[in-house]
Formats: structure tokens, sequence, C-alpha cells
DNA sequence: ACGCGCCCTGGGATCGATTCCAGATCGAGC
DNA sequence: GCTCGATCTGGAATCGATCCCAGGGCGCGT
């Protein structure tokens, strides 16, 4: 173990404690006053006191204590962030668009994932509170936990999705344009049996799907049958068995709209399972993107929502509310893109 | 906007701040010091008492300032985790592992990622300096920065990767068994041309497998040829065109071995390129597995290291560390299973 | 010479919680 | 009745940094 020199490039006292501005402050013979002056850069201090300052922290390897500072500012410079599962690729590329603007802004990421589990993301929410962050990004399991940091004050940001739409500050894409886009052009290659295979309905990311591809069923006066929007469930595995239902049935749909990266594996992996190729035997088209999509042949056409510009935007919009704490609540709608890639084709019979 | 009516089941007080323990303790008509003995279980409290302060706390939605206590006790309740990049699987699945077993002990994660950048990573370490972490798990690209932590006094503990053995605690998988047990296997199906792809070999991940693959050559008696060792770039663009480069060449290897998911994307993205089938024209084995190798046919066999449990090792090594500060330090080696999928066949003239 | 304003510094309060310690109360044992 | 110990409570110090404020020194204008 390596002696801790002091006066070296070392980081603690000669009593081995961390360094702090008291120490820092009689290694450079002034109050702890005048060194917190020197070293935020507020208030007066001679130049030269300053520089002889700064040198005393850089010896001593002094990094200011941020509860201490949080304590007496009363703000942080952290933000929360909380989504559902970080190893789906969509969460996890939210939290990197939210890291790199963060950081960039000089704020530090506290991160948590509920597991799907209400109880666990009202958990987090506490420790959120705890730790008084300076806001928080959510990706809401419940209606509670957004009430419940407004009750304590705390911005939030809903990603993604929301419960409703005004209550609170959002980002979403424009699920309900492009699950229109997609379903229409299914339509107009000659579909008619398309499925859409959906995970949740009580969720705006869940009915504007829905109400998207509706909508395009009646812009092309095609009737509607409920029939074929079917529930697939939450995982990968729950989403396969569903699917192998819906294609092994005797109904087969020609087509398959999948509401998200998860569904969308359930369905190809039933269609392998089954034996059906893709497109030929039946299309699929998933709503969110993933990188296994492009890696497969047909690449799966998805629609693409930059969730990592998501990330971004929902930073950005965390700091305006920082700054102007009344102005009425805002929900910024990105578009998204279709990436086509070769999931589709007209039917079998047409 | 609703008005914060105190007594109703609100977290401000009437003026509209947080409650804070004085709070708590003036509705309870007891003293700071009882309430929080009342609150925090430590010390004696009459059971009457004890209720009535948590039913105030209760009342008026108290959370306590992890601040205010942290830095009273000296103590922190997260760690901080410091990943290179979260888009990437492997360390997004690493970071959910740390979560959730954080998580379970009550531990908030704080997590950063570097883009590669060694400046961005100091600058995250000097973060969870200031924030008085109880401890840094971290995929490291520069020594300094674990260095730097140590100094501090800050527990860390290195993942997935090492400069060195035995300087810092660690928990890795056994690169180089795995290594040579997939070269193995390439050889005795026949395979003589057998390219390794590698990124790196400062680390010991790099050097581990490279090591594997030469003892594989070695251990069945076969020559080596540096000329097959090729290095790859760090993202997929990179890899992607010298994977053409390797694999549309006059002497195209008959099998190639990746040293990590984002080389074995650009081979496998050269070879759809190049009209190349896989395993039929081309052999592939990737070290290290990804979502889109289960869905691609043929699904690409890899050395699955469960990053999940990496991370989830880390965070019980790293709570040895806290109760234990002095036993020396320990590098825990993972063994890593081969998903054997369909991608290696025997090479063509055999 | 005096007053005014500017520059600069240090003392001390402060943020919110925990914790040490002194003291109060009460019941039991002798 | 007195002591002793256990139980219980509140006052005050403490953690580390910030920041208000008082005050000293100095230059300058009159």
């Amino acid at each position: 173990m390596e002696a801790a020199v002091p006066g070296a490039r070392g980081a603690v006292t000669a009593a081995g404690r961390r360094a702090t501005i008291k120490d820092v402050a009689e290694a450079a013979d002034v109050s702890r006053s005048t060194a917190s002056r020197a070293l935020t850069g507020r208030g007066y201090v001679a130049p030269a006191v300053r520089e002889r300052v700064r040198r005393a922290a850089q010896t001593l390897g002094y990094v200011p204590d941020a509860m201490a500072r949080n304590l007496r500012q009363q703000v942080s410079r952290s933000i929360g962030v909380l989504v559902s599962d970080l190893r789906n690729s969509f969460y996890a590329d939210l939290a990197s668009g939210v890291s790199s603007q963060s950081r960039r802004r000089g704020y530090a990421m506290m991160l948590a994932d509920d597991a799907g589990s209400v109880e666990a993301e009202l958990e987090a929410a506490e420790t959120f509170v705890a730790l008084r962050v300076a806001g928080v990004i959510l990706t809401p399991l419940s209606a509670e936990v957004t009430e419940y940091l407004g009750r304590h004050r705390i911005p939030v940001i809903e990603v993604d999705r929301q419960f409703a739409e005004g209550v609170c500050d959002a980002v979403v894409v424009d699920n309900k344009a492009a699950a229109e886009r997609v379903t229409a052009s299914l339509l107009q290659q000659g579909h008619r049996r398309v499925a859409l295979l959906i995970d949740e309905m009580d969720w705006t990311t869940g009915r504007d799907r829905l109400v998207g591809y509706r909508s395009a069923f009646l812009a092309a006066g095609l009737p509607l049958d409920d029939a074929l929007v079917v529930r697939g469930g939450w995982d990968v595995g729950a989403a396969t068995a569903v699917a192998r239902e819906l294609l092994g049935g005797p109904e087969r749909p020609t087509a398959v709209f999948a509401a998200n990266n998860v569904l969308a594996e359930g369905v190809w992996r039933a269609a392998q399972a089954l034996g059906l190729r893709v497109p030929e035997d039946v299309s699929l088209v998933s709503f969110d993107d993933a990188p296994w999509m492009t890696m497969v042949s047909p690449g799966v056409t998805a629609v693409a929502q930059d969730a990592v510009a998501l990330g971004e935007a929902a930073v950005a919009q965390m700091f305006d509310r920082i700054q102007s704490p009344e102005s009425p609540k805002r929900t910024v709608m990105l578009s998204a893109a279709v990436a086509e890639r070769g999931s589709t084709a007209p039917p079998a019979g047409a």
C-alpha cells in the first residue's frame, strides 16, 4: 500500500482523510470563505490569493463534496432516469441519449429500472426525492409516480408514453401517424387480413398505435375486424406463444403489424418455428426498431423511433422546465421514420 | 394547479416547502432528535411516541434528505457505474445486472458512459468522487481512472477487462479458455485458415482472447500465421470495412473468430455484402453474444458471456470490499458458455 | 483632512439530518 | 427512603460547503 505523501499529487491529507475546503484553506493560509470564493469564482478574491488557493487545492487533490454543496445550495446537479428495462435496446438507447446530454450540461445521471413493477417504480421515485434530484425523466408505468414526484415539486418529463396528454411534460413520437402510415402501406400492397399484435392499450403508445391502425382501414374504406387485434403479452416468450397461435390458426393473417420490438421478435420467432417465410407467407412490420432487424434477411421493416433523440429531447425539455417552472405543460411530438427493409410483400393471392 | 392541502396526503408544508424533520418533530410535538430516533429506529423512543412521529411523517409526506443524511454519516448509499457505451447490449446488460443487485441492497446507481473517451472517463470519475459514492464499478478505459479513484479511497471493481491482474478487484470472464475452446472446435472441424478479428490487445480481454486463439493452434500442433490476426476497429462501420477486405481477398479464411459482438456484426454484414453464405462459404464464431445472433439464420455461434451475471457479481464483490477494505485484491473469473447455433461447418474442401 | 466607494477578507450562520451527552423520570430492590 | 439502572427526551455539536455581512484598507476627489 502506497503511503499518502502530502505535497505529491495525492488525494488525501496526511491523516488519511479526504481533503476538505478547510484543509485547502489552511494550506493556502486563508479562511474557508476565501477558499470557497477562490474556487467557485463567486465574490471578490485577489488574483494572487486565488492562484495560491487553486494550487493548494490541486496539490491536495481536493474535490468538493457535492453532498455538502447541494445541501447548502438546495439544488442538486443530478437528474433521475427511470426506465422499464435496460436490456431492451429501446430503453438503453434512451438512457444513452439522456446520459450524453446531461453530461454536456454538467449533470450526473441516476438510473433505475423498475422491472415492470409499479412497486419498484415508486420505490425508485422515492429514492429520487430523497436525493433531491433536479428532475426526473421516466417512461411511466403507473400514473401515481408522476403525481407523486409532482407533489414533491420535482419536474417530471414523461418519455415515450403518457397516460393523458397535457398533465405532464412529455416527449413522445407520433404514434398514430406512424402506425397509420405503415398500416396503409400494407393495405395498399393488397393485404386485407392485417393483424395488429399489441401489448397494452392503457397508455398513449398503445392507444395511438391502435387508433392509427384503425384509421388506415377507415381511410381505405375497408372494414375493421376486431379479431385481428391480438394482445401479445410482455416478454418474448409470451409474444412468441401468442404469435404462434395467430400464425398457426386456420384464418392466418397475411400481414402482422407488431406494436413494439419485443412483439416483433415473437412474430419472427413464431414464423421461423412454423416454417413460414417472410415476406412470402406473411408480411411483418414492427413499431420500434431494433438492432437485429437489420441483421436478418430480409430486414424487418420498422417504424424507427430514434430513442437516443427521444432521450436528448427529454433532457432539453427538462432544462426548459427548470428554467420556467410555471409555463404550461408541453408535449413534444417527434415524428418517426419508417425504415423499409423488405419484410413486406403483396399477399400470396394477389 | 392543485393546491397543497396540508394534512391531506400532501408532500409539502403549508408554506410550499418540502417537509423536513423539523416539521415532523413539530407536528408530533417532540424534538428533532426524538423524531430522528423514531424514524431511523436507532436509540430509545417510547412506542407511543414512535407511532405519533411515524404518523406525522406519513401525513406530511416526509422523505429524509439523503444529502443531509449522507453528509452527517459520511457514507452514501449509491454506487457509481461507468461503462463504455450503453447502446452496446453487452454494457446495457451489465448495467442492468448492477442495477437490480444494488437496488436489492438499497443502493442507488449513478450511471455514466464515457463514449470511448479517456477524458470523459476521468470526468465521470471526478463526479463520483464529488458525490462520495460508496464504490465504483467500471469497464476501464485507462489505467489512470482506477488509480485516481483508489487515491480517493473509493473501492473500485473492474469488470470485463483489466490492464493488469491483482492490482484491483475485478470480475472477468475466462477469456483465454473460452477463446481456446471455440478456436479448437473450428480447427477440429478441419479449418486451417482461421482468422481472428480483434480490436485491441492492451487489455486482458484482447490479450487473453489472442492467447487462447494461439494456444488452440499450438495444442493442435498447427502453425500460426500472424497474417490471420487482423485489427478490426472500434465501430461497426470500421469492422465491416476490415471484414470486407479480409473476406474479399485472394486467400480468404475459411473461418473467422470475431473477438466481440461489434466485430461479429461487421463480419456478418461483410459476408452478406459479398454474397458469402454462412457457414458454407465461411464459418463465423463470435466472442460475446448479442440478441441478433439468435435471430438470424443460421444463428451465430458465440461465447455467451452473461453480462447480467457479470454485473451482479461485481456488486457482490463491491460489498465484500466495503466490508473488508484491507483484504487482498481479488479477481473473480466467471466461465463463459459457448452457444452453438450453426454458423460453423467444416470448410468447403473438407 | 475627510468622506466615499471599491476591493478584499474572515467570522459565523445556514442547509437537514444524525448522534453524543446530560438530565429527567420511573420502578424495583434493599 | 435511597440508590441504581433502565428508559426516554431534548439541547447542542457535527458533517462540508456556501454566502451574507461587517469591517479593514486604500485610493481618490474635494
